[in-house]
RNA sequence: GCCGCUUUAGCUCAGUUGGUAGAGCAAAGGACUGAAAAUCCUUGUGUCCCUGGUUCAAUUCCUGGAGGCGGCA
C-alpha cells in the first residue's frame, strides 16, 4: 500500500517534468475501428487527442465518420471542432494545439491518447518540423501565378537552380511540392533541403505507438456498411446545410472523402445516390491504402488487428503501468 | 426474317496499309521536409469472339457461325 503510493507520488512528480513521457498514440486506416476502441477507455486516466485532417472541422460530423457524442462525453476529446471549414488547419497547427493538450492533460493526471489516420500529422508529432519557414499564403499566390502564368515545367527548372536537391526529389510532375520548395527559397533565401528533418522523437518522447489494421474484404465490407450507416444517420441532411452556409468546393474541409463526392455529382448532375456511394467508398479505400503504406515506414510500431480490443487495452494498460 | 454496325487487358475503348498490340479507369506496390482525406511515382502476355480459307505469316483480308447494338419488316 504504502509503496504503491510513493510510486504514484514518483510517477506524478515524472509526469509533471515531463508530460509527453508517456504518451499512446493509436492509428490505423479510415474505418479500421479507432473509435470504437477509445469508447472502451478508462476516462479516468486517458483523454484522446484528435489527429485527424478533416474531424477538426465543425459542421462535418456524418461524412468523417467524427466520434459521436455519447463518445465526447463518456472520454475527453481534443481538437475537434476547433475550426470553421473554410478555414485551413495544418501541421503546424496541430503540433501546436496537440502538445498544449498533452500538458493540459497531464495536469489532470491522464494520459494522452493521440488517435486518427493523418500520417502527415503523426509524423511531425513524433519528430517535429524542420526550420524551414512556414506557408505564406502570398507567396504562396505569388508561385501559384507563376506556375499558371508560365507553366509546371518552367517553375521545377527554377527549382533545378535555386535548390537542385529538392529538384532531384520531387517528380516533375508533384506541382505541391513543387509549389512547397519555391515558397520556402523566397520566403527565405535559402533551399527546403538546406532544412533538415529532425531524426529522433521530440521532447524525449518514449511513446506506445499502437497501429490497427484489417484485411482487404474486412476493410471492403466495413466501408460499404460505413456508407449506409451515414445515410441513415443523415449524411444527405449535412450535406443540405452545407449548402445553406454556401460551402464550395475548394474549402479545406470539403476536400474530405464523402464531401467532395457530393461537389461532384453536384456539378454533372448525372449521380444518383447509390453511385455517390461507390464513389466514396472506393475513394476511401484508395486512402486506407495510402495510409497503410505511411504509417507502415514508422518505426516501434504495435501492428495489432483491431478487432483484438482486450489485447490493445492490456498492452495500454501494462505501458502505463510500467516505469 | 432482312440490312447495317459491333466483339481487343477486370471495365470503356484505340490500333495494327497482314509481321501476335496500347491508352484511360480499375488493381497491386511505393513515396511523403509547415495544404496531407492532399499531391505524386512504378507495374500491362491479353486464346485481339469461334470456325475454316488465302498467305511464308492473320487479331488485321475472305467464308461460315455465335453474342451485342441499331434500323426495317
Amino acid at each position: 500500500m504504502v509503496k504503491s503510493n510513493i510510486l504514484k507520488q514518483k510517477k506524478n512528480q515524472k509526469n509533471n517534468n515531463n508530460p509527453f513521457e508517456k504518451i499512446v498514440f493509436l492509428f490505423g486506416p479510415t474505418s479500421v475501428g479507432k473509435t470504437n476502441l477509445l469508447s472502451k477507455l478508462d476516462s479516468d486516466k486517458f483523454s484522446v487527442i484528435n489527429a485527424d485532417s478533416i474531424q477538426v472541422y465543425k459542421g462535418l460530423d456524418i461524412g468523417s465518420a467524427k466520434v459521436t457524442k455519447d463518445v465526447t462525453e463518456k472520454i475527453n476529446h481534443y481538437l475537434i471542432d476547433i475550426l470553421e471549414p473554410q478555414e485551413q488547419f495544418t501541421v503546424a497547427k496541430f503540433i501546436e494545439e496537440a502538445d498544449k493538450a498533452v500538458v493540459e492533460i497531464n495536469k489532470e493526471n491522464k494520459i494522452p491518447v493521440i488517435s486518427g489516420g493523418t500520417a502527415f500529422y503523426f509524423k511531425h508529432f513524433l519528430y517535429g518540423l524542420s526550420n524551414a519557414p512556414a506557408s505564406n499564403p502570398q507567396i504562396r499566390e505569388h508561385v501559384e501565378n507563376l506556375i499558371n502564368s508560365k507553366s509546371l515545367e518552367y517553375a521545377y527548372n527554377i527549382l533545378k537552380e535555386v535548390d537542385l536537391i529538392s529538384y532531384n526529389r520531387i517528380n516533375k510532375n508533384d506541382k505541391y511540392r513543387i509549389s512547397r520548395a519555391l515558397e520556402v527559397f523566397y520566403a527565405s533565401g535559402k533551399p527546403l533541403s538546406s532544412f533538415d528533418l529532425p531524426s529522433k522523437y521530440r521532447n524525449n518522447m518514449d511513446p506506445l505507438i499502437i497501429g490497427l489494421y484489417r484485411d482487404k474484404d474486412e476493410m471492403s465490407q466495413r466501408l460499404k456498411l460505413r456508407f449506409d450507416l451515414m445515410m441513415d444517420a443523415g449524411l444527405l441532411d449535412e450535406i443540405r446545410d452545407l449548402n445553406r452556409n454556401d460551402a464550395k468546393e475548394e474549402w479545406p474541409g470539403m476536400q474530405g472523402i464523402g464531401y467532395k463526392e457530393f461537389f461532384i455529382a453536384m456539378k454533372t448532375g448525372e449521380y444518383s445516390i447509390s453511385q455517390i456511394g461507390d464513389m466514396i467508398v472506393h475513394n476511401s479505400k484508395k486512402y486506407a491504402k495510402r495510409q497503410y503504406t505511411f504509417f507502415k515506414s514508422f518505426e516501434d510500431v504495435n501492428w495489432i488487428h483491431a478487432a483484438k480490443e482486450k489485447e490493445i487495452i492490456e498492452l495500454i494498460e501494462n505501458y502505463i503501468k510500467k516505469n
